[in-house]
DNA sequence: CCGATGACAAGCA
DNA sequence: ATGCTTGCCATCG
């Protein structure tokens, strides 16, 4: 039975999550809310970062990196120390925890997914 | 049940 | 640009 949102289907948003997230190309990042608004739901930014550090609890092949706050900043680096460095490995200039060229960085899921 | 918290976001001063 | 406030929704104590 139903006992909120995420449970009507809560593997199936996270494996749109994860598609998405693995769409992410190299060298590029997106945020929260982006893929909150691509699997549907405007207002789930906080429900994505959620299920963004569990699924990198025990998935470790998704870039989890390229996943940002609206603003270009780390929020996830204080709890996943790489992020910084992977990101800085892929040409993407990070300076105090916040990504420099934000604009020409940031990947919009919207434009690869089509429903 | 209620308040606090969090890998968020948008609006406003 | 910086800092505060509100809205959001699942978890936790």
């Amino acid at each position: 039975m139903i006992k909120n949102k995420l449970d009507i289907d809560k593997d199936h948003l996270t494996s749109l999550i994860f598609d998405i997230v693995s769409a992410i190309p190299y060298g590029r990042a997106t945020s929260y809310g982006a893929i909150a608004k691509a699997i549907g739901f405007p207002n789930m930014s906080r429900m994505v970062g959620r299920i963004m550090s569990q699924c990198d609890s025990y998935i470790t092949n998704i870039p989890a990196h390229r996943v940002v706050n609206s603003q270009g900043r780390l929020s996830a680096s204080s709890v996943f120390p790489d992020m910084q460095q992977k990101l800085i490995a892929e040409n993407i200039i990070v300076v105090n925890n916040k990504i420099q060229n934000w604009k020409q960085v940031f990947w919009n899921p919207m434009d690869e997914i089509t429903f």
